[in-house]
DNA sequence: ATGCTAACACAGGGCCGCTA
DNA sequence: TAGCGGCCCTGTGTTAGCAT
C-alpha cells in the first residue's frame, strides 16, 4: 500500500491518515469482521485490528461495535467514515491510472443520402455529447462516390450499405444489420395481418427504390422468395415511396424506418414484418485499410449505439 | 470462532559523522 | 561540498496467548 499522507477533512489540527489504514477499515466494514477482511486482503488479522484502532484514536470516535466471536458492526460514525474513506480510496485509485488522452480533430464523414435524414442528426448530437473535442464535416453522396472519396483519402470514413464487393483499399466495419419490412397503405388488405410474405406482397404493385445497390438488394429478396413483383414505379426518394404507398399507388419494401408512420402529406402508413428468413441489409462504416484516422474508433462506437442500440 | 494485546522482526527513511 | 556508511526511529507485519 502506498504510504500517501494527507490532511483529513474537518479537523483543526493536521491529522495524518494513510491509505493502508483506510483500506483495512473499508475491508473490515465490508466484510463485517477483521478476520474475514484480513483473509480477503491477505494480511494478518491484528493488522486490521491495529489500523482500525489507530483510526479510532485519530478521529476520537468508535467506528465499530465489537461482538466477540461474532464480528463487527459499524457505528453511525463508522458508517459515515467508511463512505468518506471509500470515496478517498477511489480517488487515490484514479490518481494511479494514466490520464486518458482525449481524441480531438475534425472527422470528415461521408454518408449515404438515404441514411442521413434518419441518423446523422442523432449521430452528431451523441458525438457532441460524448466527444466534444471531435468536429465532424459532413459529405453526402451515393455509394460509388463515397467509396471513391474514402479510397482517395478525401474523407476519413463513409456510412453506407455494404455492397458485398471486394474493395482491397477499404475495411468495412459493421455498424448494423437492418431487417427489411413491408410498407402498406393503411387500408390495404394485408394491413391487419401481423406479418406478410413476399409472395403476398408481390400480388400488389411494387414501388421500388431505384438507387444503385439498394434496388438490386430489394429485388434479390423477391428473387430468393421465388416470386416476381410487378414494379409500378421506380423512385429515388424514400419519402416519395412512402407518400406513394400511403396514397394507394402500391406497396414497398424498405429497411430504414422513420419513427413516425406518417408521410409528408399526413397520410398514415403501416409497416409489417416480412415472414420467413430474409437477408438483412448491412450498414457499414468504410474506412481506408491503412492509415485510418484515430477519430474512427470513437465514432464507430457512437454509430453502433445509435443505429443498432441492441 | 473471533477479536485484542503484547512482544518481536523487518524494512525504509532520516540524521549524523567521516572521508575524499 | 558531495558521497558514503552506520545508527536510530518509525511504521507495518507476524506469532502467541488470552478473553469473550
Amino acid at each position: 500500500m502506498e504510504n500517501i499522507h494527507f490532511p483529513f477533512i474537518g479537523f483543526k489540527k493536521l491529522i495524518q491518515i494513510n491509505l493502508r489504514q483506510l483500506e483495512y477499515f473499508v475491508a473490515a466494514a465490508r466484510h463485517g469482521s477483521t478476520a474475514r477482511a484480513a483473509l480477503a486482503i491477505n494480511v494478518s488479522q491484528p493488522s486490521i485490528s491495529k489500523a482500525i484502532a489507530d483510526l479510532e484514536a485519530q478521529w476520537g470516535e468508535k467506528l465499530f461495535v465489537r461482538k466477540h466471536a461474532v464480528g463487527l458492526d459499524l457505528t453511525a460514525a463508522g458508517l459515515a467514515r467508511s463512505r468518506e474513506a471509500l470515496s478517498l480510496l477511489e480517488a487515490a485509485q484514479r490518481l494511479q491510472e494514466p490520464r486518458k488522452q482525449a481524441v480531438s480533430g475534425t472527422l470528415r464523414l461521408g454518408f449515404l443520402s438515404t441514411l442521413g435524414a434518419l441518423w446523422i442528426p442523432q449521430l452528431l448530437t451523441q458525438m457532441q455529447k460524448r466527444h466534444p473535442s471531435i468536429d465532424i464535416e459532413l459529405v453526402e453522396g451515393d455509394i460509388a462516390s463515397l467509396t471513391r472519396q474514402v479510397e482517395r483519402g478525401e474523407i476519413h470514413a463513409a456510412l453506407q450499405y455494404d455492397l458485398g464487393l471486394a474493395r482491397p483499399l477499404l475495411t468495412m466495419h459493421p455498424v448494423a444489420a437492418l431487417p427489411p419490412y413491408a410498407l402498406l397503405p393503411a387500408r390495404h388488405a394485408l394491413s391487419a395481418a401481423p406479418s406478410v410474405s413476399l409472395a403476398e406482397l408481390a400480388q400488389s404493385p411494387l414501388l421500388l427504390i431505384n438507387l444503385p445497390q439498394s434496388r438490386e438488394y430489394f429485388l434479390s429478396l423477391f428473387r430468393e422468395a421465388g416470386v416476381v413483383p410487378t414494379v409500378n414505379y421506380e423512385l429515388a426518394s424514400i419519402e416519395l415511396v412512402r407518400s406513394m404507398v400511403a396514397n394507394g399507388h402500391g406497396v414497398s419494401v424498405l429497411t430504414t424506418r422513420p419513427v413516425v408512420d406518417r408521410t409528408h402529406d399526413g397520410k398514415r402508413l403501416v409497416c409489417k414484418r416480412i415472414k420467413g428468413r430474409v437477408a438483412k441489409q448491412a450498414v457499414v462504416l468504410s474506412v481506408p485499410r491503412s492509415n485510418a484516422s484515430a477519430l474512427i474508433a470513437p465514432f464507430l462506437t457512437v454509430a453502433k449505439s445509435v443505429i443498432a442500440p441492441d
